[in-house]
DNA sequence: ATAATTTCATAATCCAGTTCATTTTTAAAA
DNA sequence: TTTTAAAAATGAACTGGATTATGAAATTAT
């Protein structure tokens, strides 16, 4: 028989760095939380459907990533413990999601949908502005991203992702960091022999 | 003598095509915004100033770029009219920006605080609202774009911009225009040869 | 108007990174 | 454990787009 005490912790401190929570709000936010179990290569999002739910990585690793009409995949983000990962433009619009949202180990994930976050921040305001600092803060950190990535070389990207995200760089297959990264596989590999008899 | 009558009903269509509004609430958002006159080649945003302000064109052209260690231009957004500009990560976490916003043009702006905009979704949960709507539609947007460029050479790059935005293709320089697009702006005017050529 | 400054066009050369083809290593499945 | 499949490494040949340089055209300022 498997263990089944749920743990609500997490994802409630994640919350807390923005809005501060009470009892009750706690009770809400956690009666609109579902726990699931993914496995290794299970899909939570696919292109077409439309991405109903955010999820939140519990346990595991996710990659989300596109698929363009040749076949090639790109990399869009990864998530580990911690971190919130969807389709954001299928889920904000509540539109045919483009993306590929793929488990890259067994995972445990929390989900809340759509429609119960939207009632949710109708009901109670500090999550209405939780969820206003969320986006802000999303999107002034892809912004930062893109800035930092500008006029960089491949080794020069390949060498910030790695100190920002070193357990990341462990964890993920390596043709799936070189798509994210923006460069073939193969370059990847050569920057990482270069890397390592260079010191 | 200039004619002084200010003109508020953009900006507030803009706002009411996301939350409806009556009248105290259009006065109250009102109340926060200051319309300026900006010269051409003027900035209203430089790198390691706060950006205070979310700006609105009412009137005129804008570009935001970033200067890397080199001194090399990174166009990051073109604004015409009715759109936003700014360093929102600048404006979001109140730290120093790394953008510089300038005009391309002699603009008429409407700005916001950051400070009276937090006070006002504070008192009015329809602008808490407001701001959390355009923040989750903008960063959505933000991908989509990123998304919609991937695996795309130059010259379709290019073409897409056109298809999306021809007037803006007009309008700015096309040295800002390449950069923005990512390419020198020498292999733009050779891809713009080869259009007119062909056809 | 006209001088000064930006912006745009064109062409030759060059290189960072891709593509393709093969081999080796690692990990999943049975 | 053995089999099978997926991922990583390696190297040779190639290319999209950058760089550099120079002149022409268009704006802006005086």
């Amino acid at each position: 028989m498997e263990e089944t005490v749920i743990d609500y912790k997490n994802i409630l401190n994640n919350i807390k760095r923005y809005v501060s929570l009470n009892e009750e709000d706690e009770q809400q936010f956690i009666s609109i939380v579902r726990t699931t179990k993914i496995k290794r290569k299970q899909f939570i999002v696919q292109p077409n459907f439309i991405c109903s739910h955010q999820t939140y990585v519990l346990k595991g690793a996710f990659k989300s990533y596109f698929m363009n009409d040749e076949g090639t995949e790109h990399t869009i983000q990864f998530a580990i413990e911690d971190w919130f990962i969807s389709d954001f433009n299928s889920y904000v619009n509540q539109s045919p999601a483009s993306l590929f949202v793929e488990a890259l180990e067994d995972s445990t994930v929390q989900q809340i949908a759509y429609e119960d976050v939207e009632n949710l921040c109708d009901k109670n305001p500090k999550f209405e502005r939780f969820f206003r600092l969320v986006a802000q803060k999303s999107f002034a950190f892809s912004q930062r991203r893109v800035l930092s990535n500008l006029g960089k070389s491949a080794e020069e990207r390949y060498l910030e992702f790695f100190n920002l995200y070193p357990s990341i760089v462990q964890r993920v297959p390596q043709y799936a960091l070189a798509s994210y990264l923006g460069m073939s596989p193969e370059f990847l590999s050569k920057i990482k022999k270069r890397l390592t008899t260079k010191s």
